[in-house]
DNA sequence: GTACCATGCAAACGG
DNA sequence: CGTTTGCATGGTACG
């Protein structure tokens, strides 16, 4: 995972903890400027008031940039990024609001914008302005250079006063429902003013592509934050220009975009409208101010939603309400049009790539109409589903007939930490999804297409109020700057920390196809303990459990198993099981084959005798009797093992063994009866082993059995055999 | 009868 | 002599 998460309580952090904590968090935030504070607790996740729609793909773009770059590109790639401004990360101060990975991906975003702002250098300049980031005044622009070619306020120092509160206030009324969700996410959107031309160079040809508007004397208030900025600045200084002329203006260069009924379609309460009139400049020329924001709005909301629906008719496969969407990588990320940076919630970990879906509505804090897996059939006879109290119909097994599908795709999988689950996840970083506040009732406008509604809540009377506090662009950018920082320290640290993980040894062979530098390893970092009921589920006992006739090998909860391969995800008890245990099913671990352990696998011979027809069939082919070496990451551990895989003649057939394993069965304690689990990880091209320790409440019983006794006990169950019960299936070798 | 596989066991190896 | 390696044996499930 590289990016920032979002607890249980919705907040927001990155694994060392992004930005928030610095900013002083939202609600419970420390911020000395009431700007700061009021901009994060605009920005924070309860406030998430605006839940617009929203495209995935404009998820995507951005996502893209945050993830895939191992290096930050330069900015004029990303101008998205510029100015990013501040409170984007504020955690989420509503303790109620539910996480959900789309809109912890979503609240991350700005982070990770600045993450791939973040030069090297600005590091440096970060950790400076971070010592003194309560001193707005100390920020050097240099820190934004990268970031701040319209740096207005520094060549018109004397008006910045002036153009702050302006700003600010297009900002802070943009935090409160003018904008769409992403900018809730990401405020970088909104802080156009910030935004570099470098980015407007870009975006400018594909707006107009997207968008030709013929506009000779369009006032580019839509397409040029500069001009926004330039033109509030005139606009304060030329009031006799009227509501008439300034919407009279934006008509005539909107008319291509802009229609009566997206007009129509606002609404707005008046109390708001007074509310934030009298915080625009109170009067006319508040209203004006008001109605520009609007107006801007509008049409940006236009213009994505134009965007979006081309998109998604040219090349997005797929609805954003699908919770089993597939992914798009959109390896090109295209500029968002217009002042809307839109910045994409950067996946936090690439492994899981997060649903680019959004609930549709903003209130849709049950998950359970996308979370419900995918039906899936009873799970007995599934193979390897240890809740299978049934003997495992090993011919009927659709094991057989789905082995070819064990790529796992996320458009079928489901993560219900994506949802509003409570994330007792929370042992390792990279094992939880991002958490991500779930959509909240706007407190503000909630945003439907154009129509945006607002309703009034106390808070915003506040934060009105606020709206004029003496906040400066650069404590913003400082706050911005922070956040990169802080994404980018931690995203180097955990590109760090997965090459340690997964460095290769020299002799590591074989590895499954797939993408290198992903962490999948701590994914799904897990103890891994199973726990059996010992009453009433003979068939589920673990081996060696004292009244267990013959214990049913119980698969482990995979991380990320195949829902094809049934592995008991669509057991519920498997999947409460996974719950308390923090095991989450995730999208990229291919299960490959699981052996309960026997006493000659445990012993201190170190090799695990593993299932034929599961080896041959998911495991590199062997030539050689001395097999390969594979890199065996363990899930729990996230360590690296050097396995050897390698197989013996065996009666004109092969036996084959997992060698190299003692310090593995060691570490994880690893008794007979225990079971061990591999994976491959689809994306990152990793095996993974999982070991599994079964026991139940009491002391285990003497597990050290005869082999015989046990071939003995076990012919009540098919999978006896302690592998899966394909294993049954015999292949001729 | 055959395949699978748990494990016994002898040979090889090494301190 | 202890450990490791590699093969062989035999029980079990299944066709």
């Amino acid at each position: 995972m590289k990016g920032i998460e979002v607890d249980d309580g919705g907040d927001l952090h990155a694994n060392d903890g992004v930005g928030l904590g610095d900013t002083g968090g939202c609600a419970g935030g420390t911020d000395t400027t009431g700007f700061d504070a009021m901009e994060d607790e605009a920005m924070g996740v309860g406030d998430g008031e605006i839940w617009l729609d929203r495209d995935p793909d404009d998820l995507l773009d951005v996502h893209d940039n945050s993830i895939f770059y191992g290096d930050f590109p330069p900015l004029p790639d990303f101008p998205c990024m510029s100015s990013s401004s501040s409170s984007s990360s504020a955690p989420a101060p509503v303790k109620s609001i539910a996480c959900s990975s789309s809109s912890s991906s979503a609240s991350s975003s700005s982070a990770a914008s600045w993450a791939v702002l973040k030069s090297d250098a600005e590091v440096d300049e970060d950790k400076k302005n971070h010592r003194d980031h309560h001193d707005p005044v100390e920020v050097p622009p240099a820190a934004l250079s990268s970031t701040a070619s319209m740096e207005i306020p520094q060549e018109a120092p004397d008006q910045g006063l002036e153009d702050v509160d302006c700003i600010n206030v297009m900002e802070n009324f943009g935090y409160m429902d003018l904008l769409e969700p992403n900018d809730i996410w990401d405020p970088s959107s909104l802080f156009h003013m910030d935004d570099s031309h470098d980015f407007e160079a870009e975006q400018q040809p594909q707006q107009e592509q997207e968008q030709p508007k013929p506009q000779p004397e369009l006032p580019p208030q839509q397409q040029d934050e500069e001009f926004m900025v330039q033109r509030n600045d005139e606009e304060g200084q030329r009031p006799s220009e009227d509501l008439a002329m300034v919407f009279f203006e934006w008509l005539k260069s909107n008319k291509e975009s802009i229609s009566p009924e997206d007009l129509r379609n606002i609404k707005l309460k008046r109390a708001t409208i007074e509310c934030a009139a009298k915080r625009l400049g109170g009067g006319k020329e508040g209203m004006k101010q008001l109605l520009k924001l609007i107006l801007e709005w509008v049409q940006n909301h236009q213009l994505q939603k134009k965007r979006i629906s081309e998109t998604q008719i040219s090349h997005f496969p797929y609805n954003y309400q699908d919770p089993y969407a597939t992914q798009s990588p959109n390896p090109n990320p295209s500029p968002i049009p217009n002042i809307n940076c839109n910045p994409i919630p950067p996946d936090p970990n690439p492994c899981f790539p997060s649903p680019h879906w959004l609930p549709q509505s903003p209130y849709m804090t049950d998950p359970s109409p996308v979370m419900a897996p995918p039906p899936f059939p009873p799970m007995v006879g599934y193979m390897g589903d240890p809740f299978a109290n049934g003997p495992s119909n090993i011919n009927s097994h659709p094991y057989q007939s789905t082995s070819e599908y064990h790529i796992l795709d996320s458009t079928n999988t489901w993560q219900p930490s994506q949802f509003s689950l409570p994330s007792p996840y929370t042992s390792f970083p990279e094992s939880n999804l991002p958490l991500a506040p779930a959509p909240q009732p706007p407190q503000a406008f909630a945003g439907y297409g154009n129509q945006f509604t607002y309703q009034y809540f106390p808070g915003n009377g506040e934060r009105l109020t606020r709206l004029g506090s003496s906040a400066t662009k650069e404590a913003r950018k400082k706050r911005m700057a922070r956040q990169r920082r802080v994404f980018s320290h931690h995203h180097r640290h955990h590109n760090h920390h997965n090459q340690q993980q997964q460095n290769p040894s020299p002799d590591q062979q074989a590895r499954p196809a797939g993408n290198e530098g992903c962490n999948s390893a701590a994914q799904a970092n897990q103890a891994n303990w199973v726990f059996w009921p010992s009453a009433g589920a003979a068939s589920n006992s673990p081996a060696g459990a004292p009244d267990a006739p013959q214990p049913q090998p119980p698969p482990p909860p995979p991380p990320a198993v195949d829902r094809q391969a049934g592995q008991a995800q669509n057991n519920p008890r498997q999947l409460a099981a996974e719950r308390r245990q923090g095991w989450k099913p995730e999208k990229n671990l291919k299960f490959l084959l699981q052996k309960v352990l026997k006493q000659s696998d445990v012993g201190n011979l170190g090799r695990i005798v593993l299932p034929k027809k599961e080896a041959e069939t998911h495991l590199p082919e062997l030539e050689a009797r001395d097999g390969i070496t594979i890199p065996m990451e363990d899930i729990g551990t996230s360590r690296v093992w050097n396995m050897r895989y390698r197989f013996w003649p065996n009666n004109k057939s092969r036996m084959y063994l997992l060698e190299n394993t003692g310090d593995f069965v060691r570490s994880n304690g690893l008794q007979e009866g225990d079971f061990i689990v591999l994976y491959s990880d689809v994306k990152c091209g990793k095996y993974m082993i999982r070991g599994v320790k079964v026991r139940q409440s009491g002391p285990k019983s003497e597990s050290k059995r005869s082999g015989k006794s046990q071939r003995n006990q076990q012919t009540a169950s098919p999978a006896g055999n302690g592998s899966t019960p394909s294993l049954s299936k015999r292949t001729t070798k």
